[in-house]
DNA sequence: AAGACACGAAGTCCTATGCG
DNA sequence: CGCATAGGACTTCGTGTCTT
């Protein structure tokens, strides 16, 4: 640990696991998340860009980049009020960065009065990172798990893991170092179950 | 030694292609 | 020529290999 503070939140994006039967605890690092939502009236981008510093026009002026350096994220702007935050690092804080966008906007757009409220608010992808204190054999974990796994050395160092289960729509990308990123997991909870799920079978592949 | 590339997920819009 | 659809780019990250 550095001598930075810490926020006592999952703010920092790092949610520690134990993982049973061994007791073994290890941190999920949180890097990326992906989340959507609208705001339910059209968006004046140019007035927008003119009345903040923040933010660029981007792609031919079809929406706006406001870059949070806060939270170190990007949020996309389209005129028809759809917005993408990209680049939180825990749930808690992209939502607050949806809506203090939301309230800036409605501001801007001099709506303050009316009761402006975010729509269709999803996470459409968060990607995590999480270091087991071992090495894994990937290559006999494919020979094992054929159904879930994919791995071709030739075209990528690193075997993916699909559990084809509905309930979870992350995917993972095991290297032999005991780095796995997780991506596609739509909440922390289902990244929780994740590594817990994935652990007894890396485990038997353990180097 | 340093940088580029590969991969996965999601949403958006732009560009290109094909058909009537 | 105009419209509809498909595909590509963009963002985030880590990791190992390959190229410069």
């Amino acid at each position: 640990m550095s001598d930075e503070q810490i926020p006592k939140s999952s703010d920092t994006g790092v949610i520690p696991v134990e993982l049973q039967p061994d007791g073994i605890v290890v941190e999920i690092q949180i890097n990326n998340i992906v989340s959507n939502y609208q705001i339910p009236m059209h968006i004046d981008l140019r007035k927008v860009a003119l009345s903040t510093c923040d933010v660029i026009y981007e792609r031919a002026n079809t929406h706006l980049v406001r870059h949070k350096k806060k939270y170190n994220c990007f949020i996309k702007i389209f005129n028809s009020g759809k917005v993408v935050v990209m680049g939180c690092r825990s749930e808690k804080s992209a939502l607050l960065v949806a809506r203090t966008t939301a309230r800036m906007v409605q501001k801007i757009m001099g709506k303050s009065d009316q009761v402006i409220r975010i729509r269709n608010y999803k996470i459409s992808n968060i990607m995590a990172t999480v270091k087991f204190p071992f090495n894994i054999h990937i290559e006999k974990m494919s020979r094992k798990y054929p159904v879930n796994s994919q791995y071709e050395p030739e075209l990528f160092i690193g075997l993916l893991w699909n559990f084809h289960d509905p309930s979870i729509k992350g995917v993972l990308r095991i290297h032999t170092t005991g780095s796995v990123t997780v991506t596609g997991a739509v909440s922390e909870s289902e990244l929780v179950e994740i590594v817990q799920r994935i652990y007894p079978v890396i485990k038997q592949s353990k180097m």
